[in-house]
DNA sequence: TATGAATGAGGATTCATTCAT
DNA sequence: CATGAATGAATCCTCATTCAT
């Protein structure tokens, strides 16, 4: 039931965007009555919050493969591994993604896409922890999770003329452009002595 | 009375979200009929977008010194005044910024705010002029365009702990591993003897 | 709930014309909250249709005794029966049937409206059976219909000075006068020597 | 100036209707202010009230000639000649004459149209003279003018599939059945013994 | 006289939410 | 738990009318 709500919620996101959402329509779309969403919901964000949720563990899932992989390559190759995955992910939802980011006045996607940044920076993190001091790190973390989440959800949405490989190694680019210095040269092996 | 509208519509914008500002809200807070809002404008959105169009305008003449002091630098001092100054003007209205930015739907800011965007666009491209093929360019402008853009208005809206310089320094990297290769050595050759 | 809606529905158009029936006016009459009319009419004009085939109803089962006691009539007989009938059941709902007629457009009528006259050209295509060609038939139909009902509903509303069987003859006349010629005597053939 | 804004009046009814004919919309067509209306008219009813008396003036103006040629004739070659110009005259107007009619509720078209009906039923009067009692012709006066009335408008607002020489035709059977009795043959004798 | 900006009550309609069943 | 009819404040917008210029 609560899956079924959540559902219908995205159909309707996807198709009327968040002005259109209306809890009556959402209630029609899952063969809901309009009283039932108030049973898993305090009101209409709540919905949307959770919608995003669930957005953001399917892409969890559709990375863990890649980041499994990952663990034994170089830096570089996972670094191209995962980007690949993110833009196979976020093409696999499009249509929900473009709804939630291009119709959703961004406040109120807050909550819940505060998560998918944290974990994107998380990603972020591990990628650099063998370079320069911590508080390099966390600016450089705060710099690449911005610039590859807007970049990526921008080139899926809004699909500019560029092909996909030189897309993937401009966003390898950037990041070896943010990495901090103070080590052996961003993006090859032999990184601490 | 065109001027106390569009006043109105900032301030109720920036305090309530664009959900939030309902013609009679503004009205009210313009000291004005809901008759004359539509005097003035045909719709609610196009109130927003005179909003959208007079905050470009003050960034516009914001740049505008920086722009001609610009053109007897070399490239890269260039870039840096142009971005200090492109953060000073959005520091300057950033209340508004983030009205416009957080609580309206991207779809809804689209008009007056792809006109920004164009306009970055073309900065970018004088920039990139002696670069790499047409095709080259235009994939960079765009790549430069959404990153700086980006990263300039969450750097402000978003406060991160990054020190201005360092902040700066970053986006200038970023550019330098966007700038199209295959011309004179990439990226910066004989720029600088 | 929809009853009360109706009931006040009429109350306020006769009382404040097609115009001055606001919805809310409609629904404060009927005790019931704006939003409660669209859960059963999705428009103001649907709920004068409804009044208007509520009316229609309401004639019809005034009618119908008169109808089955005319099958054993001469045509004569009938076709003064029936117009009695009529009158009484005009006259019956006068005070609605001009809200209907005189305060609303015809334009906005026309919905509920034609059905009333589909019914009447009905009735007169059963008395003009016997006669002339179809297409004479046809012809005299449409002329018959609209000016039986026309006067009929005149006579009720405007009450000219016209002792009701005067009225009621002079009614018999104009069929009289608009029967199709050329076939069996009926109703009177001859009519010019 | 006051022809101009009737003038306008009567492009805006008759694309518009009366709900969609607003003021501003006549001002505007006019090419006048909208405060100007008010130094001719009371109030908008009076706008469409003038509308009105002018097609009115306009019927007269075109059944003048009609009228004058009418005096030497029989009393049905009189009729057939009046009806004739009647339907012409409608015709020519049908445009407005549509709007008025069916757009504008009858209760609002009263006050001009009564003077129609006025004019009508004095024609019919001078038809009647040599007929009946004085109250024999005020009743069929009354059923004459309400029925020609009634029946040339909505055949040229309907156009009902009845050639015109068949319609004036059933029209002068209905005034041979109206005409009161007891007075020399008008237009057919013999009607009942 | 003519203007036209300003008015503001009022219009139809929506929709998140509640609550008796 | 689920329902769904009922709610009613709020929405955007219209338009006949006024009045200072």
């Amino acid at each position: 039931m609560l899956e079924r709500i959540v559902d219908a919620g995205e159909t309707v996101l996807a198709e009327h965007g968040y002005q259109g959402m209306s809890t009556n329509r959402v209630a029609t779309a899952a063969g809901v009555s309009p009283g039932s969403l108030y049973q898993y919901f305090a009101d209409k964000d709540e919905i949307v919050a959770e919608i995003s949720r669930r957005l953001i563990f399917e892409f969890n899932d559709a990375l863990t493969p890649a980041l499994r992989r990952v663990v034994s390559m170089t830096p570089e190759q996972a670094t191209i591994t995962l980007i690949e995955s993110v833009l196979d992910a976020l093409q696999d939802r499009a249509e929900l993604l473009r709804a939630l980011v291009d119709r959703v006045p961004p406040a109120e996607q807050a909550v819940a896409l505060r998560e998918v940044r944290l974990r994107l920076a998380d990603s972020t993190h591990w990628l650099l922890e063998p370079h320069g001091t911590s508080r390099d790190r966390e600016q450089a973390s705060w710099l690449i999770a911005q610039t590859l989440e807007h970049l990526a959800v921008r080139y899926v949405l809004d699909q500019p003329p560029i092909p996909r490989p030189e897309f993937i190694d401009a966003l390898v680019r950037i990041i070896g452009a943010l990495i901090p210095r103070g080590s052996p040269p961003a993006g090859n092996a032999d990184q601490q002595p």
